[in-house]
DNA sequence: GGAACGATCTGC
DNA sequence: CAGATCGTTCCC
């Protein structure tokens, strides 16, 4: 089993859509779940799908911190989602977790989903997975808090799926979702 | 103070 | 394909 590196901050400082594709087949660790980043999609500030399209507000004030921090935001009354905080600090910027593939853990994930046969196949299921929260809004994967993005050597695909993101009504046609392509 | 709308998921 | 379900944001 390959050593396990902690991804430094200064991956995470550059432009949204230029971090999201190199996240791909990265590892996100919470406790004893493990599981490979399959599906990631890039929202920028200047971007009108972006939660921080409108400016700073007390729920996306996290997005317009420091890079490499956790934006988790509540949505449709029920779902939570959660976003690796990319750019310089001051800009608000994140590439939202869309598709994990489990790998460690996956009995707690199982009893998480209520034993639902796909347990991390969306920016929710992940959430739910994982048992990630309002509480981790703001934890800093970098460093040593308890949700972790971590690199197993394994690189990022050379020719990832492309397409538009999901679940938006603005700038639909912007290509900003990228998937590691079915083996 | 009120209304509209979700970066979704599930079961019918 | 529609319902669930409520925080956030914007408008009056």
């Amino acid at each position: 089993m390959p050593r396990r590196r902690r991804i430094q901050r200064a991956t995470l400082a550059g432009d949204a859509p230029e971090v999201a594709p190199q996240l791909l087949n990265k590892l996100l660790v919470h406790g004893e779940c493990v599981g490979r980043i399959v599906e990631v999609e890039a929202y920028r500030e200047d971007d009108p799908a972006s939660h921080s399209f409108r400016g700073p507000t007390p729920r996306t004030r996290v997005m317009f911190g420091p890079p490499g921090h956790l934006y988790v935001y509540f949505t449709y009354g029920m779902h939570h989602c959660a976003n690796v905080v990319t750019g310089p600090d001051g800009t608000g910027a994140a590439v939202l977790l869309r598709a994990v593939e489990p790998l460690e853990g996956i009995e707690l994930m199982r009893e998480r989903r209520h034993g639902r046969a796909q347990l991390a196949d969306g920016p929710a299921k992940l959430c739910q997975a994982f048992a990630i929260g309002p509480e981790h809004d703001g934890v800093d994967v970098c460093s040593g808090d308890a949700i972790g993005l971590f690199d197993d050597g394994v690189p990022p695909p050379d020719d990832p799926l492309v397409g538009p993101r999901v679940g938006i009504s603005k700038a639909i046609g912007t290509p900003w979702r990228w998937r590691v392509p079915p083996a």
